[in-house]
RNA sequence: GCGGUUGUGGUGAAGUGGUUAACACAGCGGAUUGUGGCUCCGUCAUGCGCGCGUUCGAAUCGCGUCAGCCGCC
């Protein structure tokens, strides 16, 4: 709907209007391929693509970004490069970002096989090492995918050139992010080592941000697990370094979310945009965006959509329910799904369908459905920063949606 | 009418004397947060066509009966 190609190869961010006495804000990230009006929400497309979505469903849904990951496509990077990179590669032709692969360190490593969740009441163990896919040294990570037998060894060096090779306008530093089960003398130990790894990134960075022909921005991954101390001082470190931007990483419990996102953007330069990584819930982004992040991402609202978890405004509803529904997912709902007309009762038959063919088609329609929820909340987040009415909307947004 | 054969949940089925009838699919319920997921977890037959009998104990053995299938008059 409205994209904005920018010729200009560079990367900057201004700061359109600031929610008074808080730390969150409204502005546009200026990119190579694109601007971004955040906050924002970046769609998951891991292999360059959201999965049963085209490059004109994104578009229709207002999409502004999309985020993949440079583990997954680190084989074929080559090739992305020739083709002059991640936007002209995958036809999404708009603004990118790609993660390091740190993520993976967690979901191959300590918490392979494991949900990744933000409650505390559940018992979190880590995988025994025997049994993990990746092992984190000083240097690096080893990985192991059981599927093709390949090793890889993947440190900040082989991130950075393989992201460099991808070429997103936004990379993100290699990071290790630590689980819930770890305790604080690891986090120290493995923040000092995402410490020394962002520095050897800014450093590998450098020698090939610009290969494409175009600038490649490169954020500094925050971690430092959910201690005030380590987050404070972690984030005064990175302060110092040149990064465009930066990711706010972690495995959260949802109580203490706000108050670390507080702890690490005093620290944090203002003018320079931050990414938080891998959330998508609406509170969560509602107080992710209060509390100074401006952009975000996550694979929920694409999986649940799959998996028959539909978001409305008055919170969310599982599709299998709805056997004799005439009415659309969401009422008042602007998504192409919603506005074609499709019924709750009619997009459970195609899920519940025998039909490859209907099941993928509600796939899309239910995938554009979501995304459009979480896109429309975050464009409705920037506009009410910019009228001065964001606590309102806030409150009237989380009173609809839970009940409270 | 005679001979053979088979009868286990919504479905496909395992189990041939011994604790709460395996497993799969469907159903239902729950999960899912920088995607190794059309995935994962939980639940789902107080009962093995029906009746009687043998036995400490039967889905399993015997007799009878009903139903389906196959063959022959």
């Amino acid at each position: 709907m409205n994209q904005n190609y920018q010729n200009n190869n560079t990367f900057s961010f201004e700061i359109t209007k600031k929610i008074p006495g808080q730390l969150g804000r409204a502005g546009i990230i200026h990119t190579p391929h694109g601007d971004i009006k955040t906050p924002a929400f970046m769609c998951v497309g891991t292999y360059g693509e959201v999965r049963f979505m085209s490059m004109d469903d994104l578009r229709s849904i207002n999409a502004q970004a999309m985020l993949s990951n440079g583990y997954h496509l680190r084989n074929i990077s080559p090739e992305i490069a020739k083709k002059g990179g991640l936007a002209a590669w995958s036809g999404w032709n708009g603004p990118t970002l790609t993660d390091s692969g740190g993520f993976q360190v967690m979901s191959l490593g300590s918490g392979m096989g494991k949900v990744v969740s933000m409650e505390r009441e559940k018992e979190v163990t880590n995988t025994d090492p025997k049994e993990r896919l990746a092992h984190v040294t000083e240097d690096g990570v080893e990985f192991f995918d059981p599927f093709t037998n390949q090793k890889d060894f993947i440190g900040p060096e082989e991130s950075m050139q393989i992201q460099c090779r991808i070429g997103a306008d936004i990379h993100m530093a290699y990071d290790e992010l630590t689980s819930l089960a770890d305790s604080y003398d690891y986090n120290v130990e493995a923040l000092a080592r995402t410490e020394r790894w962002a520095l050897r990134s800014l450093e590998e960075h450098k020698k090939h941000h610009m290969d494409l022909g175009y600038y490649q921005a490169l954020y500094g991954v925050i971690q430092g697990g959910r201690w005030e101390d380590l987050r404070r001082s972690t984030c005064k470190k990175f302060a110092k370094m040149d990064f465009d931007g930066y990711g706010l990483g972690g495995a959260f419990l949802k109580e203490s979310l706000g108050e670390i996102l507080k702890w690490c953007n005093e620290e944090l330069p203002e003018n320079k945009p931050r990414h938080l990584l891998g959330l998508s819930r609406p509170d969560d982004i509602l107080i992710g965006a209060q509390m100074g992040a401006d952009t975000f991402d996550c694979v929920a609202p694409s999986r649940e959509a799959r998996h028959g978890r539909i978001y409305t405004r008055h919170g969310n509803i599982s599709i299998k329910k709805f056997t004799d529904s005439e009415e659309p997912l969401d009422i008042g709902c602007d998504c192409p799904t919603c506005q074609a007309g499709w019924t709750k009762k009619r997009l459970r038959e195609l899920l519940k369908s025998e039909k490859k063919e209907d099941k993928y088609l509600y796939f899309n329609l239910a995938t554009a459905h979501n995304l459009r929820f979480i896109l429309r909340l975050t464009e409705e987040i920037h506009q009410a920063i910019l009228e001065e009415r964001f606590e309102e909307y806030k409150t009237k947004f989380l009173k609809d949606f839970y009940g409270k």
